[in-house]
This record gives C-alpha cells, sequence and structure tokens, in this order.
DNA sequence: CGTCGGTCGTAC
DNA sequence: GACGTACGACCGACGT
C-alpha cells in the first residue's frame, strides 16, 4: 500500500474555524476560538489517518506573485481583523511543537505550496490527501491525489469532483476561470456561472475549444463571452494553481518530529486548553505512540435535500439493522425538542439530517414533521431493528412527537454494562475509546459549557453535521464490537437480551408518567422546618457563645473540639475529627451542644434535599415529577435513579414520611406500594440452602426473630426488642460481608461479643458460612461472581497484595450476588407487569422502582384486582427454594400506602 | 465564578 | 481502616 501524505491548508482552515465556531476566549479575553478549531481538526486528521508524512501550510505575508499580474486581485478584501491575527503566532508555535513540518512561502499562496507539494508527492508514489475548505483545490484532484473537508469528513477524488462540480479536475481551472470569483476579484465571464460554465466545457471539451468557439454560443451569455475574452487568459493565469515552487522541504522530508511537551504545555496553558493540557504525558521522555490499525475511512454527509433523504430511507429500510441518534435542544427527556436525527448502516458512513438548525446563517432544512413522519413507520415497526446508545432518552424524546419506538434490538451502553459493569463508564465517548480506540468529537468541544453553553440547534452544521454523524457512525460499530463478545457468554447474552432490552421501553414510560407531588403540603413543610432550623440555630449559638455556620462540619469541628475542648471519639478518613452522626450522638450523652446539631442537621437535609427541591422539579406541563432512572450505573445490576433521585425519599421518621405523604394519587385513583419482604436474605438462604434458614422462611417466620433465637438460644416468642435489634443488625451486616468490629461498632457493643455472635450464626446457619467461602473462592479463581441469573461483576482487586483493598472486593463478592440477583428479580417483575398492564385490563400505570419495591397508581375501582395480580407477578419473577413474598399497601398517599 | 474533593445523610 | 449499592447538598479550597 502507498504511503499517505497529508496536506493541511492551515490558512483556509484558520478562516473558517474563526468564523464558523463560538467566540473563545481565555480568562484574559485574548482570542483563541481559531486556534482551537484548527488544533482540533489536526488532532483529528492525525488520530484518523496516521500519515506517513504530513505538512501544514500557511500563506505568508505580503504580496503575490498573482498580484503582479493583476493589481486588484484579492485588493477589495477587508483587513484580517485584529482578533484572528493575534491568534496566528499561537497557532504556528503549537503546530511546530507537536512536530508537524510548517510551511510558509513569501511570493505565493498556500495552495500553490500544497500544490507543488502534491505533485512531488505524486512523483515518489505517495497517497495524498489535501485538507482543505477551498474549491480551487479541486484542480489538484487525481488518481493518487484527494482532497478532503477535514471539517465534515468529506472526500473527494476524481469522481467526486466531476458529480460536484461537473467537470473533471483537470478541466477545474476553466471552470474557475470562466465563471470568476467576486471575493478574490478574479474577473472572468460575467453572467456566467457554475452551471453555464460546466455546460460549456461539457459541449466544447476545454476553455480554449469555448473560446475557438464564442461566435457560436447565442444569447445573452454568448454576447457576455464575446466581450470578455480578451480578460480569459489572466483568469486562467490567476486561478491556476502553481506547482513548481522552490521549496526548502520534499515530501519525504516532511516527516513528524516528536512532539514539544514542554511548549505544548505552556501554549496550552496560556490559552487554557486544560482539556488537552491534561492530556500531554507527565514526563518528557515519553515516545509518541503510533497506533497501527487503520480507521476506516469517513464519510459523513449532512442531508438537507428531499432526494438524498429517500436514498437514506430506502437504505434503512433494506439494512438488517441500522444506528440512529437523535440531536436535542437539551438532556432533559420531558422538554428537549428534536434538533435533527442521524443514521448509519455500514461503519464510516453516516448521515445527519438536520431538522431545527436556527442560528443566523443556517441553510434552509428539511421539514421536522414531514421528516418525522415519514420515518414513523420504520421507527414503530418492531420487525425493523434500531440500534442506539441509551436509546430510552431517544424513545423518550420521539414520544413527545407522538412517535412510539419499536423494535429497540440493541443498546450498546447496555452491552458495555453487561459485558463489565465497573471496567468503564458507559457513555459513548468512553466507550468509543476503549472499545474502538477512537476519540470522539466531544460535546463541550463544539458547544462550549457552562454558561455560554450553545443549543445543539444553534451549532453551525459544518461543525453539528459531522458530530452527530460520529454519533450514529460510533453507535454501529461499538454495537459490531461489543455484540460478539456478548454471545461468547450465554447468560450475559441472555440476561441482555430478556432483561436490560426489554426493560428499556419500560423504564421510559415510567418516566414519562412520572409521580404526581402535592407541592402545597410540601411548601408547607418547608416553612415550618425553616421556623425551627432558625430556632435551632439561635440555642445553638447561645450554647456555644459564638454564631457559626451548623452546615459546615469543619466549623462544627472548630467549636466543638477547639472551642468547648469536647473529646475527639472518631476521626475523618483524612484524620479530621468527626461530627458524624453517630460520633455527635455519643457527646449528646454528655454535652447539649452536638444534640442541637443534629437535630438542626436533620432538618436542613429534609428542607434542603426533599422539601424545597421536589416542588422545583414538578413539571409545568404534566404537574409531576420525572426523575430518570440510569441503567448502566451501578455495579451490581440495580438501577439508580436522579433529578431528582427518588430512591431515596426519607421512611424512617415522623418528619421524613411527611415528605411520603406529599406523593399522591390523581383524583379517582390510590397509590400501590408493593415491596418484596426480605428479598435478600431469602436470596441468601437459596444460594446457600442452608437448612436453617430455608426452614424459617419456609414456614414463614419472623427472620429476625428466627435468627435471634438461634443465636440467642431462647425460644422465638421469648426473644426481647432488644434481641431481636441485635438478630437484624446481624442478618444485614451478613448480607453486606461485615466484619465484628462493624457489627460492634453498628451496635455499640464490644468487638469481642460481637464477634462472639457472628461466631454463633455460622454455628448455627453452617451452610450459610459455607456460600460466603465458596463464594470468596470463586471470585478469587475467576476473578468474577454472579448472580442467579448469570449477570457478572468482575472484581480485579480479589487478589490485591494491599488487604484493604482486597478485603474490600471480598466484601463485594459477598454482597453483590445478593443485591444483583434482587435487581434481575424485580426487573423481571417490571417487564411482566409493563406487558400485563399493557393488556388494559386494569386502569393502572408503574410509576416508581425503590430497589425492592414498585409503586403503582392505581384506578379505585381496580384496587382489589391489581393487589392480587401485581403481587402474583412479582412473587413470581424469581423461583427461590424458599417462598418470595411481596406485602401490598395502598393509601391517597406513598407512606399510607406503606 | 466554576470545579472538585471532602463530609455528611437519605434510601434499600 | 473496619458495612454493600446509590445520589446529592453543602462547604471550602483552588484556579480562573
Amino acid at each position: 500500500m502507498a504511503k499517505c501524505f497529508i496536506l493541511v491548508d492551515g490558512s483556509s482552515f484558520l478562516y473558517r474555524a474563526f468564523h464558523a465556531l463560538p467566540e473563545l476566549a481565555n480568562s484574559k479575553g485574548q482570542p483563541t476560538g481559531a486556534i482551537y478549531g484548527v488544533i482540533n481538526m489536526l488532532r483529528r486528521l492525525l488520530a484518523d489517518y496516521e500519515p506517513d508524512y504530513v505538512a501544514v501550510i500557511f500563506d505568508a505575508k505580503g504580496k503575490t506573485f498573482r498580484s503582479d499580474l493583476y493589481p486588484e486581485y484579492k485588493a477589495q478584501r477587508p483587513p484580517m481583523p485584529e482578533e484572528l491575527v493575534s491568534q496566528i503566532e499561537p497557532l504556528h508555535a503549537i503546530v511546530s511543537a507537536m512536530g508537524l513540518p510548517l510551511l510558509q512561502v513569501s511570493g505565493v499562496e498556500a495552495d500553490d505550496v500544497i500544490g507543488t507539494l502534491s505533485r512531488q508527492a505524486e512523483a515518489a508514489g505517495l497517497d495524498t490527501l489535501m485538507a482543505t475548505n477551498d474549491k480551487d483545490m479541486a484542480q489538484l484532484v487525481s488518481p493518487h491525489t484527494s482532497m478532503i473537508n477535514a471539517l465534515n469528513g468529506d472526500l473527494m477524488d476524481p469522481a467526486g469532483v466531476e458529480s460536484k462540480f461537473g467537470v473533471p479536475p483537470e478541466r477545474i481551472i476553466d471552470y474557475l476561470s470562466l465563471m470568476g470569483d467576486t471575493v478574490d476579484n478574479v474577473p472572468g465571464v460575467p453572467k456566467v456561472g457554475p452551471k453555464t460554465a460546466a455546460k460549456w466545457l461539457k459541449s466544447w471539451g476545454s476553455l480554449d475549444a469555448v473560446i475557438a468557439n464564442a461566435t457560436e454560443i447565442g444569447g445573452k451569455v454568448g454576447e457576455s463571452l464575446r466581450e470578455h475574452l480578451e480578460q480569459l487568459p489572466l483568469s486562467r493565469e490567476l486561478v491556476t494553481i502553481k506547482c513548481d515552487v522552490p521549496l526548502d522541504l520534499a515530501p519525504l522530508q516532511c516527516v513528524r518530529q516528536a512532539t514539544d511537551t514542554a511548549v505544548l504545555r505552556q501554549r496550552y496553558a496560556e490559552l487554557e486548553f486544560n482539556t488537552w493540557l491534561s492530556d500531554l504525558p507527565v514526563d518528557d521522555g515519553a515516545s509518541p505512540e503510533p497506533t497501527p490499525e487503520l480507521p476506516p475511512k469517513i464519510d459523513y454527509e449532512t442531508v438537507l435535500d428531499e432526494l438524498v433523504m429517500e436514498r437514506w430511507l430506502r437504505r434503512l429500510q433494506d439494512a438488517e439493522y441500522f444506528a440512529f441518534d437523535t440531536e436535542t435542544t437539551g438532556l432533559d427527556y420531558m422538554s428537549a425538542e428534536i434538533v435533527g436525527i442521524s443514521f448509519s448502516v455500514v461503519d464510516g458512513e453516516a448521515a445527519y439530517v438536520p431538522l431545527a438548525h436556527n442560528y443566523p446563517g443556517a441553510p434552509t432544512q428539511l421539514n421536522r414533521d414531514s421528516v418525522l413522519e415519514r420515518m414513523r413507520p420504520l421507527l414503530e415497526d418492531p420487525a425493523v431493528a434500531k440500534v442506539g446508545q441509551n436509546l430510552k432518552y431517544d424513545m423518550s424524546v420521539l414520544a413527545r412527537y407522538g412517535i412510539e419506538l419499536h423494535g429497540i434490538r440493541h443498546d450498546s451502553m447496555l452491552e458495555s454494562y453487561v459485558l463489565d459493569s465497573i471496567a468503564t463508564r458507559h457513555n459513548m465517548d468512553a466507550l468509543a475509546l476503549k472499545y474502538l480506540d477512537h476519540s470522539t468529537i466531544h460535546f463541550e468541544d463544539i458547544a462550549g459549557k457552562g454558561k455560554k453553553q450553545l443549543g445543539f440547534n444553534e451549532i453551525d452544521l459544518e461543525i453539528a453535521g459531522p458530530y452527530a454523524a460520529e454519533d450514529a457512525d460510533i453507535t454501529g460499530r461499538l454495537h459490531r464490537t461489543l455484540w460478539p463478545r456478548l454471545q461468547q457468554t450465554a447468560s450475559l447474552q441472555n440476561l441482555y437480551e430478556e432483561l436490560e432490552i426489554p426493560l428499556v421501553p419500560v423504564l421510559s414510560r415510567m418516566e414519562r408518567t412520572g409521580v404526581m407531588v402535592d407541592a402545597e403540603a410540601l411548601r408547607e413543610q418547608s416553612a415550618a422546618l425553616s421556623r425551627r432550623i432558625l430556632a435551632f440555630e439561635e440555642q445553638a449559638f447561645e450554647l456555644a457563645g459564638q454564631r457559626f455556620n451548623l452546615g459546615s462540619p469543619k466549623q462544627i469541628q472548630g467549636v466543638l473540639y477547639e472551642g468547648m475542648g469536647l473529646p475527639v471519639l472518631s476521626r475523618t478518613p483524612k484524620g479530621q475529627p468527626s461530627t458524624a452522626e453517630s460520633v455527635l450522638q455519643q457527646l449528646a450523652e454528655d454535652f447539649p451542644l452536638p444534640k442541637l446539631i443534629l437535630e438542626h442537621r436533620s432538618l436542613s437535609k429534609l428542607k434542603s434535599t426533599y422539601t424545597d427541591a421536589l416542588p422545583a422539579r414538578i413539571h409545568p406541563l404534566t404537574g409531576r415529577v420525572h426523575t430518570s432512572y440510569h441503567q448502566a450505573v451501578t455495579a451490581t445490576g440495580r438501577l439508580s435513579s436522579s433529578e431528582p433521585n427518588l430512591q431515596n425519599i426519607p421512611i424512617r421518621t415522623a418528619e421524613g414520611r411527611q415528605i411520603r405523604q406529599a406523593f399522591i394519587a390523581p383524583p379517582g385513583y390510590r397509590l400501590l406500594a408493593a415491596d418484596y419482604s426480605q428479598i435478600e436474605l431469602r436470596i441468601m438462604a437459596h444460594l446457600s440452602q442452608d437448612p436453617g434458614l430455608c426452614t424459617a422462611f419456609a414456614e414463614g417466620a419472623d427472620i429476625h426473630r428466627a435468627t435471634a433465637a438461634e443465636v440467642f438460644d431462647t425460644p422465638p416468642d421469648e426473644i426481647s426488642t432488644e434481641q431481636r435489634r441485635r438478630a437484624k443488625a446481624i442478618n444485614f451486616g451478613l448480607i453486606y460481608g461485615m466484619s465484628a468490629f462493624g457489627l460492634a461498632r453498628q451496635l455499640d457493643i464490644e468487638r469481642r461479643e460481637a464477634q462472639a455472635y457472628i461466631d454463633l450464626y455460622f454455628a448455627r446457619y453452617p451452610g450459610v458460612q459455607e456460600f460466603m467461602e465458596r463464594t470468596r473462592e470463586a471470585a478469587r479463581e475467576q476473578g468474577y461472581v454472579e448472580t442467579l441469573y448469570g449477570r457478572r461483576l468482575y472484581l480485579p482487586e480479589i487478589r490485591a497484595r494491599n488487604a484493604q483493598r482486597r478485603q474490600y472486593a471480598e466484601r463485594t463478592a459477598i454482597n453483590a450476588p445478593m443485591q444483583g440477583t434482587a435487581a434481575d428479580i424485580i426487573k423481571r417483575a417490571m417487564i411482566g407487569l409493563d406487558h400485563w398492564l399493557a393488556e388494559g385490563a386494569i386502569d393502572a400505570r408503574m410509576i416508581m422502582q425503590v430497589h425492592d419495591e414498585l409503586v403503582f397508581e392505581v384506578a379505585e375501582s381496580d384496587l382489589e384486582g391489581a393487589r392480587k395480580s401485581i403481587a402474583e407477578h412479582m412473587e413470581s419473577a424469581g423461583k427461590l427454594s424458599v417462598p418470595l413474598l411481596v406485602d401490598v399497601g395502598t393509601g391517597v398517599n406513598w407512606d399510607e400506602a406503606h
């Protein structure tokens, strides 16, 4: 294969970046956007093509031979704006420090240098890629010299030139001569534009032939041609790129040099390109790392044309499956507007269909509603397979346009999660880097961040198009990388296909349904809390003899330990005296202030985290709160919830339960809460097959009481409240892989006593001890543990030499199979229940999941039926060797439903 | 003014 | 140090 040579037209990109990108500046007000744009483009170009030879060419200052030929050449161009001039020197410095050969030749333009090098490269047998967006360069295209628009990845070979301009590369000079160029002041023939120029050249063959046959051309344009014949040789000379400029550097000398990290570090710091700054290697001695594998040729297309859209729709229809991605105005699935859609069918090829970009000067785009309408049959057809990255989001957004996404066949985020939940985060950028060794365009790089962040609809299509198309392309490529890996392990493939993928639409529906929250009640609670918090504050200041911030652990430290000289009972991991609850609780026995701090803290917590935050989360249109459930976050397979987190709404204290009372059902409905009773302990019984534990569950015993009876060797009905409390702590401790120390701390007892309990427990339930030993052993041998349904959790640190890390991995090994199996079971139940609800026999909706609990909104008339069916569905979702029991409660609010 | 680590507290 | 899985509020140091 021929070696690859990339010639970068630095000047053309500098201008383009300056005008197309948002105006970036560092904190000193120095403009940096154009530098950023050019370097970003260079980095991507180098990463995508890994050229053997490379050169970056800039225009030199001063006049060129063309203005000698024709003084008016480029004479009417306004001078370069100061904000651009100032960016040239730093840009040159960075390009040089990147080790890239930089050329500037006075008296000629960058084009002429590129032309010369490309011809020399051809003679040397290289394949040349000219990175530029200047159409004049098309005259240089040949079988071994192509042109790439690095902003959108468009690649043009001779055929591409012909299809774009209507004439082959060798006629481009003639074509440009006829047309002229108003920007550069090249005269040409007035009234002749691209169409006429191409038509004439097609019928006569060349400019010379056109001139020779000038008399034969009729109409006004023919007249114009005859009037301006004598200008044409000049035009031709002006548009002809010189290919014989004397140069200091030959193509084969254009080898990338070592990176000067020190200079880059200094320049990036000055310009505040912090992402790149942190990418730089720490020490200077590191060598650059060329990656061997060639990425596929990139062909990204921005679709603005009906016919092209039709062609893509046919491609999508005919494909076995397609990858797609929606671009929207924001991240909130309840308010995001669709801005465009991208698709991909094979590696490296993708299209972006912009639908609602509305920055000044945005081109006319296809109509959003009509494109969506034409996509509808594809998107709604379960037989048309779709691949995406977090398709739950796309599904929710499409639902806002009345489109019900079906055929969710694959999701690269979930593929990665099921393969290995903790090795990486599962966002696309991370996955592309890990699995494709490809650094994607980051959203922040094109949209900015913080207050100045643009909506996707405000981003120039030249920039947005490649970004969006890449999303679809990368999604497809990730799938084709991850899916074969998933297929290698039947249990993982099954978990993915039967659990995680079917759960996607279920979660989307739950999120969109939302839950009704009584804002007025919460606001009243906030007001009441404010009064009580203020009162605690005053009392605390009184006792401390000074005013301080009760919300600051550090200031509390100062007041309690330094000011009042209270004993330091415990320290934080960083060695600071702790002010955690358990510590203050102990201190509260002897001193009044810690008690006040605790009261203050618990009320502030409730106010800031719940009673203030939740009303602000009520959606203006639905009047309900819509959380996000995340399916690829936890190590164990549980869901997580955020914005707002509905999985940590208080329940333990009376004040906390008031917040649950604000979660209500709409008129005519009730809330129904169904939770698995002791599911993790039941799973422990199943996995360990311990006879005592299994029997206790089989008999329907109160498990903590039964445990107490065994450990304290007392008949169950003589167990005291305290004994049961201790047994409960032991049971929970076991699930978490707790040590004697932990149990002692939890129960505030001697460590020896705690150890005695644990020993006693294991003596009574030997199966449990064996199970735990077995699990640790399996983890050590395989490097992972599994749930009942084959979900894996890799524990690389299970063999760590560092005891602390190893013990941590061991505790996880114990906990994960139980927590994970519980997660698998409730997910199975959710999928079954969603199907059942869709049948419509009962007027009900599933609205929340809290790990072992599902909450529904049920029509009052259907309450009893729902109660029974829901419990049955949930109880049959897991096949354990002990009964799986579900408690169901109903009420007008969530508290009452418990 | 924004970011980020530390600490704390809520849930299961 | 010592009990698993999360999310998020607040503080305060730090860099801009």
